[in-house]
DNA sequence: AAAGGATACTTTGTAATACAAGGTATAGAA
DNA sequence: TTCTATACCTTGTATTACAAAGTATCCTTT
């Protein structure tokens, strides 16, 4: 990924809001979010599945393995109450964020 | 600051940004985008500095001291034509990677 | 039948970087 | 005199996306 540290603080927030339409494994997800996104964020599986470890670990999401017909298991995740009260704060966050990078980063010059 | 990880990767940019309108020096840069982002993004001296010079390193800005009436030191940094070619790519890239994670965040689920 | 690709999860080590916390120095206001 | 604002600097730390490797199954292609 070329956006590297684009991508550094808006990882967790972009997997919550995935999970929370609902239960979603990962290897979906990141196949979700080139599709959603137009391959502009592809995410590497060293980031995707440390990432959703360490939700998890932090209460914001829980996983629960779910074996397919073919025996092969998936570990599916969902948002937690916690998570969700989060996640309503980061998107307002992401919101006002990006919102101020934009306006900093704009062509047009002050005034 | 809060949004600590948020910033990562948008920092250099939004220098870039300020810088390209006219020479500034460090203090005032940081005063600009306080007052651009209402005080959303208010950045530290241990991230600001650090940052000049490493933008300064990589020929994207240059430096130069310019001594007030009282004596006073400021080293000003004024955008180079290189610096001003990756401006121009990161602005895009901003733009793309913000719409990417909006379009994924953002509260309507999938269709 | 063998080889390759997609699916699906895991781990270890590394590089990058915002910031806390400390420092220096001057000027003006309380 | 003490504090705030101005203006720059540095060292050390925590965080985290990713590269790269591994495991295992299934399906398609050669």
């Amino acid at each position: 990924m070329f956006e590297r540290e684009l991508l550094k603080g808006s990882l967790g927030l972009m997997l919550m809001a995935l999970v929370e339409q609902g239960p979603m494994y990962g290897y979906l997800i990141a196949k979700e979010i080139r599709a959603l996104t137009d391959d502009v964020i592809d995410l590497k599986e060293g980031s995707l599945y440390p990432a959703l470890h360490r939700l998890e670990k932090e209460g914001m999401i829980e996983g629960f393995w779910q074996r397919r017909e073919d025996g092969v298991d998936r570990r599916y995740y969902r948002i937690t109450a916690a998570g969700q009260a989060v996640l309503d704060e980061r998107r307002a966050q992401w919101s006002r964020f990006s919102a101020a990078v934009s306006k900093v980063v704009s062509d047009a010059p002050s005034q």
